[in-house]
DNA sequence: ACTGCTGTATTGTTACACCAATACAGTTCC
DNA sequence: GGAACTGTATTGGTGTAACAATACAGCAGT
């Protein structure tokens, strides 16, 4: 596995990483009980800080996504399961935002148009 | 108009803000010309500092979207145009996201979907 | 001119993200 | 036992987000 940032966000990187992990477990690229890298393994790689790492892996251990044995490293928790829907849903997405590029969207418009629609679904629902 | 934010995503306020107002242009809901609610107005508004709106619109400001006329207000610069593409793809993607969720995605899990695909796609172009 | 609106600027405070560096404490293996 | 790996914890520093409170300065209407 590899994780890339998206540095213009304005999201906490170990944030970001934590997102990238759940997500990697609810398409199947990750699988319960695999072992992760290790803290400063990580931040090498990702070139961050041991402690943002160390961060990440502690918020998703606290998500019950992880499992931190010390001393013996970072594992997927087990009775985790890949989520099918989302599995499936993935194809969609990437047909759908590969259709957006061809149109000429920049990603930042694609981002933007996404999370209104978040928001605005949300919102309407609370009876804003 | 009417913003909203996302308290739980961790992306500071402001950007939220700025990111809303030139969503709002792209789509046409917000025209050139338009003037926005002044600082304290929209501050009380949206429950945050008049310092937290002020600074959103500086950024617009500097990205060429606002201009703000000292002791007059702010106004959406005149020479933007509401962008069509973005404004067709916006069915598109209400489609696509009203799908998900009937499949019994989570808000997070779509996000998650997208900036994925997003990351993947513009991280395989730079040749990773 | 005055009043009331605008954006602008400053100060000070709190909290957090991120970093580097270091030490500490479990686990595994030779 | 000792070496080499793990995660954990602490310290100290930098930068930014956000707040409150205040003052300043431009513009418009009465």
């Amino acid at each position: 596995m590899h994780f890339y940032f998206n540095l213009k966000a304005g999201q906490p990187l170990y944030l970001q990483l934590s997102q990238q992990i759940r997500h990697a477990v609810e398409t199947g690229a990750l699988r319960p009980g695999d072992q992760l890298p290790g803290i400063r393994t990580l931040a090498e790689q990702l070139v961050v800080s041991a402690a943002t790492v160390a961060k990440a892996y502690s918020l998703l251990e606290s998500e019950g996504v992880l499992e931190l044995r010390h001393g013996s490293g970072a594992f997927l928790a087990v009775g985790l399961k890949p989520l099918k829907h989302v599995e499936n849903a993935r194809a969609r997405v990437r047909a759908v935002v590969a259709r957006l590029r061809e149109e000429g969207l920049e990603d930042d418009q694609i981002r933007r148009l996404f999370e209104a629609e978040l928001l605005y679904q949300t919102e309407k629902a609370a009876g804003r």
